[in-house]
DNA sequence: CTTTAAAGTGCATTATATGGCTCTTTTAAA
DNA sequence: TTTAAAAGAGCCATATAATGCACTTTAAAG
């Protein structure tokens, strides 16, 4: 999951949520304009910043092993 | 997963790679000492330090929705 | 159009991540 | 033990993330 695909799951789940970024950064305990940043593209948050926000959105941050062409 | 589980996926996943922490680093292309920090568990790496770690390590970062008790 | 809520931006400040250098500690092998 | 490699930590400078506030832009509804 690269940057782009990140920012774009937190979005859409907070949509799916029917939360507005105000909300979701008061519920998350950072910044609206950290969350708007983020959200716009602008930033590089830290993994604090992503584990408060996937927290409060239900979602869970995962590291897996990639899969090459040859283990598919 | 959690920080510290985080930590230890990358760590776990170097050592089974047989690199050294200033191996590591250097493919990545991150600082030593960051590098240092983050496995000793006193870091907050932003998401772009992670993600430079995970491609060399042949890990993906992931967002999913997290299993709830009643969803399992 | 006009209005209104949500999203995005400019600016400034504070906090902290990054990174290099050096030194200490730990670990594992001889 | 002693030694060497790897890991960890202190110090410090620089870069940048986090944050608040005010203002602008966008989007949707009327």
């Amino acid at each position: 999951m690269h940057f782009k695909e990140l920012i774009k799951a937190i979005k859409e789940r907070r949509e799916m949520m029917q939360v507005n970024q105000e909300t979701l950064a008061e519920l998350a305990g950072v910044g609206l304009r950290t969350l708007k940043q983020f959200e716009s593209g602008k930033g590089n948050p830290t993994l604090l910043t992503l584990q408060k926000l996937s927290d409060v959105l239900g979602l869970e941050l995962q590291l897996q092993v990639k899969k090459t062409k040859s283990s598919k």
